[in-house]
DNA sequence: GTGTATATCTCGGGG
DNA sequence: CCCCGAGGTATACAC
């Protein structure tokens, strides 16, 4: 990884246009040759930045990054403070626990959370627009899509609604109802939801990783 | 800001629970507090992060960054290779152009372009589930409503389709038809538009802003 | 490659 | 503060 301090001006052309004024700067760049210019605040999005691959030309106080999508990022350095370069090797990568995934898991290992008698059919059941997070039949052995989130809103709603769409075109599944699966379903996404008829559930996660680790230990 | 580089492991706990095993890593701290977490690749995006504000306890050989949502960061280093810190100054941000807000702004200032005869009646109209962008009557006065999009895309369909949904709740509007206005309406956009009823234009912003451009000139 | 969904999204605006 | 919408979203995954 590379990192300068300079004085420098940036123009970015492509997917918009974007100039920053002449000021001090930290530029990255990483193993990856992505580039990265950060100022001294706004969180860790960098005011500019270049994603790899692309190519890096190092001119006279001008780098000039491009790449094939026809983007270009220049950047004018009116003078280096800094620039220094260390090794900091391959990174093992991030263990992450808590996801919409490790939820859709937890759900699918014991459906009867969502309803007493309700059997998982199949996850990820795929229809022609995406895969319907958990397709399960209910004690009456009607089906039921059920979309999971971490926080219900409006688009997962949405989302829902057009999955049943597809369902019901199919004659072994029909009438199939909807259930949005989510820690927290915000109000307006409970409003949209009902008034398309669809059900919403909210879920306790530690509960939730309590009743498998309970289960886990039974057997 | 300060720059350091380290053997480190991470552990983060907050909206979900990750993990970093021992690597070495930058460590950055920007004016503001905030904290992130590289590594030599992925994009701009650190590994691990934390937003201003916060609270930054320097241990020993451990750091703690809490913060009154109830997250924590901690940062366990077995080696420190560098540590330095820089002084930047206040960043005079950046100019974009080209953004979906200049878009709507270019078509408002000139709604012929969507139709031949079409006013705009106000832009931003409010609905109880949002703003629509552009709210227009066409050449025979019957209200449309004008979705504004770079990327026409499923979601700006069922955006607009919502706000029709409202909008035809409202006998002074009704009968109340949509456009969706796009640089680009992709081919899933147009088909779930084309079954809803819904119409969409694709739009030359360089030409509106030719358009626009000519208009000053001449006035 | 496009299409679809997720994200500790980030960021900004409005109430 | 939350809610909502845009983003050069980025990223992963399926087709």
């Amino acid at each position: 990884m590379r990192l300068v301090v300079a004085t420098c001006s940036v123009d970015y052309q492509g997917r918009l246009q974007a100039h920053l004024p002449l000021a001090t700067r930290l530029i990255m760049v990483k193993a990856d040759g992505c580039v990265a210019i950060h100022a001294d605040g706004g969180a860790y999005k960098p005011l500019n930045w270049m994603n790899a691959p692309n190519r890096l030309v190092e001119g006279d106080g001008t780098w000039t990054v491009t790449n094939d999508k026809g983007e270009r990022l220049t950047i004018t350095m009116t003078e280096v403070h800094s620039d220094t370069s260390v090794e900091l090797g391959r990174d093992p990568g991030l263990e992450k626990d808590g996801v919409e995934a490790h939820l859709q898991e937890l759900l699918a290992a014991d459906v009867t959370v969502l309803g007493r008698g309700w059997r998982l059919v199949r996850r990820e059941h795929p229809t022609d627009i995406g895969p319907v997070d958990l397709l399960c039949r209910d004690a009456e052995g009607a089906a039921v899509a059920v979309e999971v989130k971490r926080r219900g809103e409006i688009d997962g709603v949405e989302q829902l609604a057009r999955y049943l769409e597809r369902l019901a075109l199919d004659p072994s599944l029909r009438p199939v109802r909807g259930v949005l699966a989510a820690q927290v379903v915000k109000p307006q996404a409970r409003v949209l939801a009902e008034s398309r008829g669809i059900g919403w559930v909210e879920l306790d996660y530690d509960a939730l990783r309590g009743v498998e680790r309970a289960e886990m230990t039974l057997f």
